[in-house]
RNA sequence: GACGCCGCCCAGGCGAUCGCUGGUCCGGCCCUCCGCGAGGAGGGACCGGGCGGGAGGAAAGUCCGAGCUCCGAAGAGCACGAUGCCGGGUAACGCCCGGUGACGGAAACGUCGAGGAAAGUGCAACAGAGAGAGACCGCCCGCGCCCGAGGCUCCGGCCUCCGCGCGGGCAAGGGUGAAACGGCGGGGUAAGAGCCCACCGCGCCCGCGGCAACGCGGGUGGCAUGGCAUACCCCAUCGGGAGCAAGGCCGCAUAGGCGGGCGCGCCGCGCGUUGCCUCACCCGCGAGGGUGGGGCCGCGCGCGGAUCGUAGGACGGCUCGUCCGAAGUCCGCGGGUUGGCUGCUCGAGGUCGUCGGUGACGGCGGCCCUAGAGGAAUGAUCGCCCCUCCGCGAGGAGCAAUCGUCGCGGGGUACAGAACUCGGCUUACGGACGACGUCGACC
RNA sequence: GGCCCCAUCGUCUAGCGGUUAGGACAUCGGCCUCUCACGUCGGUAACGCGGGUUCAAUUCCCGCUGGGGUCG
């Protein structure tokens, strides 16, 4: 098994796949804060760690406020390891006024939803389970 | 100092921590092979660690030009498209450099699709007589008529002016227009006209300079040749088409299906068969019938062959041409696939020196290796410094406006993210430096 | 990432060198009606932006901007 640091936030951990994004994005499971939308499905492992992507459509800005609005989204990922619950895939969309916020305040606004994401993961894994 | 103009350069820096990515090395783990064995060799898309690398001047728009790859061999012609002063640079270009001309500017300097309008076709609304060759008003001459006015008179009339008609000459003037048949002045004439003359413009010829575009000078013609080719077009030059989602390999999957088009030719041999002709034998008195053999034509099957390669088909604009060719072949639909590896980064490469050239650039020599991602990496947090703006305070120079120095607080730091790779163009945008032009002040 | 189109009243469109930029729907006002609808008469309203060619540009040329489509 992997040692090495908990922050890491390798390929693996990631939605990589135009099937993931579409299987996710089709969930009716979702939570939105003010300046992002969560979307949630079970993954195809129920303990492996959970996964997640970015979703920037072009009107929020040019490649370089879009790729920057990813980065803070990769790395607050990968400074809370626990922030969904294990076995989900998760595609976060940004809305919105999202490439004016730092890291800090994205950071900030995701620990407050925290206790949603966790409900709505469990009930993501919930419907795989019954189906 | 202000305003302007041109060129060149930079794209904040350092450190710490946590990360991303691909390269390389080491270790672990796994696999394969060899060995009785300890072990050795090779491989790996897995895990960990070390080392060094990781966005731009525009990475952008996708507007040009190439490399590279496939299509049908990439060859000729037509069509179509692009370019368009001259010379040079370049792999190439619609780019760049130098020159010429025109235009703009007071200047530095900038801008320009800047070939052909005596090859042809076309266009020019409205206005105007007329928009490519014309005569409305008008001017002039001759003849005729006559209301009127004037003059002369030998009292019969005659002349002049005005008006009308007919025939002829003219294109100066009028006015319209964006544009009106060279311009302006003089001579000339019945009135006029390059009809003649001077100057200017234009065309042609000659000489000189220049590789050339073109420039300068002289002579000559006597205006013939109006504008628009960013209207069609002509001329010259260039271009086959598509694009890395090109293309190659592997794996997986699905299908071997449905509909439609065009097709069953030529020569030889063999077999079968319908018809016709013919021969022999048999039967019948006979018309005729039967059996067998041979020949011909058609059809079917099989084998072999040929080339006029016909019909037909393929070919990314068409034709020549090329290929396939009676084997089936072609088209459309349906179905299925959006996985991996490769192409993928060393190249018309950078940089320094030197030589040649006005320059773009080129030759030679040395040195350097500089991103390769793939829902898509190059980031985040903190500290210090740099630049700049605002406010407050301190003190300095100066008569003053003001200028610069230090400290504290607050703010700002542009445009913007590689997607096969180069050469350009265009567009977006923060700043530094230097040269030059004009104006003003001081020494 | 490549390739290809489009832009005219609020909406859908016609026009393609000289137009009062035309039509339909919508909208506003009048007439009709007891009222509304229908009908009818009239009005408001547009060439994406910047250069160039031309006497003259919505139209032709160039450059931007903004939309859209398509691709093993």
């Amino acid at each position: 098994m992997p040692s090495g640091s908990s922050f890491r936030f390798p390929k693996e951990r990631r939605v990589r796949k135009r099937p993931d994004f579409v299987r996710v994005q089709a969930s009716p499971h979702r939570a939105t804060t003010k300046h992002f939308v969560f979307l949630f499905a079970a993954g195809e492992r129920a303990d492996a760690p959970w996964r997640a992507g970015v979703v920037v459509t072009r009107k929020l800005g040019g490649a370089v406020e879009r790729n920057r609005i990813k980065r803070v989204c990769r790395e607050c990922f990968r400074k809370t390891r626990d922030l969904f619950p294990d076995g989900v895939d998760v595609v976060v969309i940004a809305r919105a006024g999202a490439h004016l916020l730092s890291q800090g305040e994205v950071l900030a606004e995701w620990l407050g939803a925290k206790r949603h994401f966790e409900k709505k993961g469990a009930a993501a894994r919930l419907a795989k389970a019954e189906k």
